[in-house]
Parts: structure tokens; C-alpha cells; sequence
DNA sequence: TCTTCATCTAGTAATTTTTACTAAATAACG
DNA sequence: CGTTATTTAGTAAAAATTACTAGATGAAGA
């Protein structure tokens, strides 16, 4: 949705080529340096902030559509999505709140009420994780302004958004214990404190500094690597880097991380 | 949907009071004496076996629907309904299936393809399990049959039904480790062998005869009752009830079943 | 009445996993 | 070259799981 004219035929015509009534919605975790972040996008026509959302073309599979509409909303590409919950309460959407004068300054449309996007829509979440430091984001005649923010300093997300991000918490941390991740999350090569701070971060909690990348090695994820990182006037750490073959299996059979 | 007036409104104005391309599929368990079933209706319209399903009036939440949806096409009542996955492949209806000289003779109506039914549809899958013993099936114009069918020998499902239940199964047995089952499944009253039966059924393997007893009664969720039954030349078990406490904190909190 | 038999179940031993803790190795700095 | 913070191997203690044994039991049948 790159301009206006786009953006007007979209209004128009969009329900010829998108399926109405539903929306994708994601909720994009990034990672970097022990901190946890979430994408949102400041949507122009709600003026507030929202999770990165969408509709779901007609020629199109739930996670094509949710791959396309993060791409381009915000410029974040190939991501693992994952969809966690479908979010469908009468009152979601608060069409109640729609503004009729505010919907003709922005689009110089009438009966904006009669719009195929006016309607009671039920809504897919997904979650991802990525590497916020590595994104490039943009924004587009939707998203107004595109943003990283702290995951504990969230601002009031629109429409039933806060409960989405809670629910999408939820699931990851769940996975986490079943799943492998890090693979995208962290460098090719990385020391064992890197990869354990990169849990804590995710679940929220301290693990053990001896235990716990004992438990990832005799799981077969980890390479141990002969180099080792320097990092000033202490031991210095060995690096390792994902068994990719045994890490897929994970993902395939599933773990149990303590 | 009782009878044909109701039916030819549902057709012909059901987009007015239902969300229009959403729908909802139940794959209801039943289980019963060591058995387990799938509750499946043969739907008047293709003509072969599916999951019930049904619309989500505009008023309701997704639960809300899912409940109606059973008790209406199925006549089995306050289930306890998970929701599970949402499916959205654009092929999963098969629209090209479409025959139009039938739905003229189902109906009476022509521009069969016009119909707000006749368009990609998106659907979210819940699942359930209850004893199907205490089930009391009926149909409606919809459903021309309604029958429990032994879990493996199900027949070929239409649309991408199959896929549902594979998903919906694997959900539940995921859900077993971690949550408690079988309030509904059994008698207030049952032996420790009973609740092993009935978790090696769902599970589909065999669990140890002495440990996983144990297990349930170190996690608190059983009441060892001072009466016991009957089972004809042998020792008589003791008879246990759930523990209502624990067992509803257990589905809160979630539990560790080995 | 007494033996037989299949099942239930308490008890415990063996094994594995998890958790807790100790101490040696080490890299850079002053 | 000693100091210092960190990494990490190793092991001990605790807990959980799994495997196994044998007595208890209730009814059927001799």
C-alpha cells in the first residue's frame, strides 16, 4: 500500500481480491542484548498503536498471508510465524467508535459505514521472534509510524490488541520449552552465556549458569567451535554454534527443556 | 435449522445476522469403555461425511458459536470446547466442486454461486471430548445423519476435515500432559484402572499399571473412596471421585503427567 | 471349606534426571 | 605477577521416574 491511489482502490475494490471479515494480526518479538521488544505499527486511520495487521488475498494460505502483510508493513522478511489463537468477540473491533467525519477527511469517501472493512472481522494472531537490531523497518500509507518498544513499556494498544499480546506471550513461552529457538536470534557463533541470557530474556526468569547449557548440549543442539570470544579480564568463553541437523529435528519432535 | 422455511432464510439472508466467510468445525471425541469415536454428520449438501460445523452469528463470541453450532447439529450439550487451529488454505473448499443442478435441486434457488455460502471460507477448529454414551444424537436439515465412528475407521472426510482431525488429535494428546481430563469422561465414582484405560486410549499406548496411578494420586487429584467394586473373581479396586479442588486447579495452573 | 487364579496395589530397588554446589582454569588488567 | 571476574568441568545430593516383587484379595470352582 505503497499511495493514495492504491490505497483508494483497496477501499473500493479490496473485497474482490481479499477475503472480508477476516484480518491477520502479528505480534513480532525482537530480541538484542538481553532486551525483548515489540513491533507495532501507529495505524493512521485508528490514530493509535496496533499490532502489524492485515487481510488475507483470496489466492493465499493463512501464513503466506501473515509472511506478506509483516513484510510489507514493516519491512521485516522471512520470519518463523507461528499462529497461536483466533480472536472473534463481537466487540473487538468497536465499530461503535467509528467516526464518519474522521473516515471522509482521510479518504474523501462518504458512507464509509457501508465499506467491506466497516464489518465485524474475526482475526488470526501470529507470533515471531527475530533480531530487532538486523530489521530495516518502513512504513506505508496505513502504518503511519513503525516502532520496536520495550516489552515492559508497551503503550494502550487498540482494539482487543492487549490481550493478543498477552495470549502470544503465553504460547511462546510455552514453545520455548518444547522448541528449539535461537537460530535467528543470535550470531553463527555464540558463547553459552549469550545463548542462556537469550532464554532468560524470553521466559522471563533466571537459569541456572552451570545446568542449563549442559542441558542444551546433551540435547545435541550445540557445535562446541575451538575459537573463543575475548571479552576483557575474564576466562574467556568457547564459542559454539547450532547443530542445524539435530536442531531441526527439535523443531520436527519437539524437546522438553527443563 | 429445523426445517425448509428456516433453511431458505438461513440462504438467502443468513449473511445479514451471521459473520459471512467464517465458519467453525468441532471435532468432537467421544469416549466410552476403552472406546474412542469421533462424532461426524453426513451434510444433506456434499453428500459425504464431515466434521459439524456451522456460522458465527454476529452477536456471539467464537466459544459462544461453537457451543450452538454442537447443540444445534448434534444435540450433545455443554461440552467443554477448546479451540485449536484456524484453517485457511484457499483450496480447502473446493468451490470448483461446486454443482450447480444439485444445489437447484436441494434449494429451489438458481445463482447457487452467488450465495454468500459459496465463497472461500475461512475456519476455525475447535475440539471437545465427552462419553459418548450419555449422547443423545439428532439431526436437522443440515445434518441428514449423525454417528459416532470408531476412531480408526473413520470415513474420508470431505474438505480438509481429515487434516482437522489429525491437527485436533494431535492438540489433545499435547493437552493431556499438561492438563487433567476425565471429569466428564467417567462416572463419579471409577477404580484406578478405569482412569488408566481411559488415558492409555486417548494417549493410544500403554501406561504402567502400578506408576501412573501413583502419579495421579501424588498430584492430588483423587479422593480414595472406602468403597470399592465388584469385578468378579478377582481383588476388588477401590473406588476413587476427583479431587473438585485440585483438579480445577490443575486446569488452571496445569499439571506434569509422565 | 479350601484351593486356585487373576487382578490390585503397597513397597522397594534400580536407574535416570534434576538441582545444588565446589573448585580449577583462564584472560586481561594494574 | 597477583588480583579478579567469569567460565566450565566435575561431583555430590536430592528428586523423580521406572522397573520389579510379592503379598492382599475376592470370587469361582473343586
Amino acid at each position: 500500500m505503497k499511495n493514495e491511489a492504491e490505497f483508494r482502490d483497496f477501499l473500493l475494490n479490496g473485497h474482490l481480491y481479499y477475503v472480508p471479515h477476516v484480518s491477520i494480526d502479528c505480534a513480532i518479538f525482537g530480541y538484542h542484548d538481553q532486551q525483548l521488544k515489540l513491533l507495532l505499527i501507529r495505524n493512521r486511520f485508528v490514530n493509535g498503536w496496533c499490532l502489524p495487521g492485515g487481510y488475507i488475498l483470496r489466492t493465499e494460505t493463512l501464513g503466506q498471508a501473515a509472511s506478506r502483510i509483516v513484510r510489507e508493513r514493516t519491512g521485516v522478511d522471512n520470519l518463523f510465524l507461528q499462529q497461536f489463537k483466533t480472536f472473534g468477540d463481537p466487540d473487538r473491533a468497536q465499530i461503535s467508535k467509528f467516526d464518519e467525519a474522521r473516515w471522509f477527511e482521510l479518504t474523501g469517501l462518504r458512507d464509509g459505514k457501508k465499506s467491506w472493512l466497516i464489518d465485524q472481522t474475526i482475526s488470526v494472531g501470529f507470533y515471531a521472534i527475530t533480531d530487532f537490531s538486523k530489521t530495516v523497518l518502513h512504513t506505508d500509507f496505513i502504518s503511519a509510524e513503525t516502532a520496536w518498544f520495550d516489552i515492559d513499556r508497551l503503550p494502550r494498544l487498540e482494539f482487543d490488541h492487549d490481550a493478543m499480546v498477552k495470549e502470544a506471550m503465553h504460547t511462546l513461552r510455552l514453545q520455548l520449552y518444547h522448541y528449539p529457538i535461537g537460530y535467528n536470534l543470535l550470531p553463527a557463533k555464540f558463547t553459552l552465556t549469550e545463548i542462556r541470557a537469550l532464554y532468560e530474556t524470553l521466559l522471563g526468569k533466571k537459569l541456572d549458569v552451570s545446568n542449563f547449557p549442559k542441558k542444551l548440549i546433551a540435547l545435541g543442539l550445540l557445535n562446541k567451535l575451538s575459537e573463543k570470544r575475548s571479552i576483557g579480564a575474564h576466562r574467556s568463553p568457547h564459542l559454539y554454534s547450532f547443530n542445524k541437523t539435530r536442531y531441526n529435528q527439535a523443531l520436527k519432535e519437539g524437546i522438553v527443556l527443563s
